[in-house]
DNA sequence: GTCTATAGCCCGATAGAC
DNA sequence: GTCTATCGGGCTATAGAC
């Protein structure tokens, strides 16, 4: 533990994210990034000679890998779809902080946040539609039905989300939950 | 028709909307707002003298009224639940361009957007879920659950529009609205 | 690897001619 | 009611000392 001034590259991606999370691409500036993370403008530039950009491009990594391990992973190995997807779901709240955190998938799909940034957020959607879908296929559904309830599954986190957000109130998102894995294996 | 060059109110409110909403509060910048009317930025200012808060309000308004004709109004009058709820849908198809466009209410309520912008957004999705939850506790649903069952509708817009633009593909927000109905009905 | 200082640009907003 | 020109400031990004 030596140099206790140099922040490790974990928390500093932890404050990073924290920003984009909540104010979006185009709301992070550079002093608002630099405040928030305690470095100067020039110290993020020499760990992320892209800029923003990079910046937010090692966000979504590390945000990506949260996801996979914090939700997607629990769809994963023994148990019984019931307690798969609810273990799923326990991951979901956690991760949006029970509905107060914003998907990146909304906040950086938006027309004007470069390519590089919103492109990649296609894959990370389609793969836990597919993690979903295939747990629901184990509880003895149709494949083409399995992908359907997979995707409503998903659109229905984003938007309740989204509606949370709107209204200033966690309680839609909580509501959500509560029905996702019983409408799931209905 | 006297003066061609002097843009009328309601196109230019037209032109403005569709900036913000494409690209959202902060990604619409006051040169990207004049090239789309093709007016100057100190003809914008003589328009709307309180600057880009005020033409984004206005915009609100607008897109607020606009939703309550093509939206709204269907949920009302003659006709059976199902026949105006599916017109409600066929309203929402086409007042989100078949899921090409976003959502005020999402674009809106990120931080950073002043607030009188954003305190709006939550009265018009009251407004939207409580005249849903009406129609239907027409068809002889209980009051709780036409709440809940509004709710939700509101939820899958909202996140089929989120999924849709991050997947850059129409077909979440298409397959949603198929079942929109009949899950309000179920 | 951090800092201060600053370049150069685009931002929102305004002045003033027509 | 429109325009051109411009202001002050915040933006992304960089230079260079320590």
């Amino acid at each position: 533990m030596a140099r206790p001034e140099t922040i490790s590259r974990s928390d500093l991606l932890a404050r990073l994210t924290g920003v984009f999370r909540s104010v979006g691409y185009e709301g992070a500036s550079l002093a608002l990034l630099a405040r928030e993370t305690g470095l100067a403008k020039a110290a993020l530039y020499h760990r992320f000679p892209g800029g923003k950009e990079e910046m937010a491009h090692a966000v979504l990594n590390d945000v990506g890998r949260d996801m996979a391990v914090t939700v997607l992973r629990r769809l994963d190995g023994a148990g019984s779809p019931r307690q798969k997807l609810s273990a799923m779901r326990d991951g979901v709240v956690e991760f949006y902080d029970g509905g107060k955190l914003s998907c990146l998938a909304d906040l950086f799909s938006v027309e004007g946040v470069p390519d590089a940034i919103r492109s990649p957020l296609a894959g990370g959607i389609h793969a836990w539609m597919a993690a979903i879908a295939r747990v629901v296929e184990q509880a003895g559904v149709g494949p083409d039905e399995a992908v359907r309830r997979a995707e409503d599954a998903v659109v229905r986190v984003e938007g309740a989300l989204v509606v949370s957000r709107a209204l200033g109130s966690a309680m839609p998102f909580h509501r959500t939950m509560e029905r996702l894995v019983d409408d799931l294996l209905a």
